[in-house]
DNA sequence: TTTAGTGACTAATACGCATTAGGATCACCG
DNA sequence: CGGTGATCCTAATGCGTATTAGTCACTAAA
């Protein structure tokens, strides 16, 4: 017994040498698979180093210049827009099940808007925190891979649109503009002329892919009273602008929400309201959860699986660490899972 | 223009000395506020810092015995359960609140159970990665609290009861037992004899403090109908234990669910059941969030700041870090708000 | 028997910062 | 004019790891 409580030291390649009888840099050899020592040794050292419990400091490791095994995510988003939304945990969760497979850690940071995300990122760089990053919610006019680009710090986008002016990120992305288009194709085929999309954040890129293509869609058709009306993604304004189109002139008759959250507290605005569901308005969710099993009817939706999302972004940005190019990966396109909430439009 | 696109170096303290025409230790001194130059120097260092954007290296500092600058959060959940929780990513943004004023990383990782918890404590510690951790979910025999004694890692348990046997833990705990009594008060003055309690998963701490709570309470008062039911928080099993108790012989008129998930989904199951809320059956929520705002009636919730707790919690452990002791801080008693879900018991 | 070559290891250095121990310059005092 | 501090710096280490440049003994080739 050396102290009264000594607060266990951690092990360091010295202590391996010593207890080994080896110098420093033998052990490191032995433990790095390189070329320089025998078999013997190497095994020796191994079970030392084993039975010490030594773990390599990342601390030194990221000063010998092998990088500082972490990558970095940043969610740039108001405290209280973070409520309810399944979307991000489930990504995380996914993200980090390929991490951890290689002893990477993830750096997690909540800022308030891009431009402190942008710090952050700088500051990650010049504290040599994180090896590359992960980045969400991409922009139409995005200062973020610019930055990254400048910076050289590899990066994944995710839910981009493949990018040619930036080759040295990934991008992983779904397919929005089709999957908007077979929505529409589905609710056009039960009859449904009169749409409104509420839509996320404007000036997100999927925000604005979705409206553009919903757009499109209603133009190919021929279709004049379709339109998409932007929030913030929150219930509040899921709900807001569910009453002010159902209580308008000539009311829509399907409904397509960017969020479950919204989804379903419109849903429940329109039977308030008076409105039966999918009797006289039709109502679609573009993220499926619990959620929209919770309301009756069940909430038709649309289904991706986040956690594999997650994953790919990850295997993406580790193939990046390990030198590979930059790709753009797309991901299946969320299918429409048909429930109650949808269907023959009243006036058809 | 020196290279095609160089990735543009980091500077080090070696790069502000030459621009300043000093010693690199005098920069060290400048830069930290350490005596030994002159405030002309200083200024100088300090402008030529600032107009090559240094930063010091996270590593570098770490190897130089000054911490990791970097606090760690397990999170041990199976990947699907983590789905529609408010409650973490409140907590989180909290925390980060405070930890990024001090320039202090926070190090996420989400884990499937306690042991792989653990594991990555003791990796975490052995390779330098964190300065201390945040420790949520306490279970009643919780292996943590030993393990973090014994590696001697500065921890905030969050949620769990004082506990005299780790001294070197500071603890962040809400009266849940304070709680659970008023809410059981309010439900008795509304004339409420049958009571279930729908809980969260067995083991926890705070679960366990509830269940207690509950039975002394309905000990107190002769109720011989009130039980807690244990679950995985999921909102399946939320709303099949409220199936199975309305189907009963002797149904409650109340339930309290430990959380927003498995309160909407029994509301929404008590109504396709025929029970109507609140005239056949009350319901309370032990978590508010948007969701009880999107069912009708509005549901009657437990209101606690998850964001206020993150930050006390962060604050505790940045106090620990910078050598204070341990202690148990209480957060305000979660206080009930009382929406449409809650009336005078029909059989009153 | 010398020479080149190889296998197994040690010594020395770099990484970026903090820190401790010195060294030079100047002012003040006896 | 030598001594004593004080002031402002520089030089030299150490942190734990990876890596590069030796060293040494032994073997195979000449």
């Amino acid at each position: 017994m050396s102290g009264k409580r000594s607060p266990a030291r951690r092990p360091t390649m010295k202590d391996i040498a010593r207890h080994a009888g080896v110098s420093q840099s033998a052990v490191s050899f032995a433990l790095n698979g390189r070329p320089g020592v025998s078999e013997d040794t190497r095994d020796r050292v191994r079970r030392v180093a084993e039975e010490l419990g030594w773990r390599p400091s990342t601390a030194a490791r990221a000063l010998s210049g092998e990088g500082a095994a972490t990558v970095g995510f940043v969610l740039a988003r108001p405290a209280d827009t973070l409520g309810v939304d399944s979307f991000f945990l489930q990504l995380v969760s996914g993200i980090q099940e390929v991490l951890a497979e290689r002893h990477l850690g993830l750096l997690f940071q909540v800022v308030e808007d891009i431009a402190d995300e942008c710090a952050v990122y700088r500051r990650w760089w010049a504290e040599h925190r994180v090896d590359g990053v992960l980045v969400v919610d991409p922009r139409t006019d995005d200062p973020r891979p610019d930055l990254l680009d400048e910076l050289g710090l590899p990066a994944v986008v995710i839910g981009g649109a493949p990018d040619d002016r930036h080759p040295g990120l990934s991008t992983v992305w779904a397919d929005d503009a089709g999957a908007m288009a077979s929505v529409v194709d589905g609710l056009y085929a039960l009859g449904h002329r009169r749409i409104v999309h509420i839509a996320g954040l404007p000036g997100l890129a999927h925000t604005e892919r979705r409206i553009r293509t919903l757009r499109a869609e209603a133009g190919r058709r021929g279709l004049s009273e379709v339109q998409s009306v932007t929030t913030d993604y929150s219930d509040a304004e899921g709900a807001a602008v569910t009453r002010r189109v159902l209580e308008g002139p000539t009311p829509p008759t399907a409904l397509i929400y960017d969020n479950d959250v919204m989804a379903v507290a419109g849903a429940a605005t329109a039977a308030e309201l008076g409105f039966s569901v999918p009797a006289d308005v039709s109502v679609v969710s573009w993220e499926d959860s619990a959620l929209c099993r919770i309301v009756k009817p069940w909430l038709s939706a649309l289904s991706r699986d986040s956690v594999e999302f997650g994953r790919t972004a990850a295997r993406e940005l580790t193939a990046l660490l390990d030198g590979g190019s930059a790709r753009a990966v797309r991901v299946p396109v969320p299918r429409l899972i048909e429930r109650g909430s949808t269907g023959v439009a009243r006036d058809a």
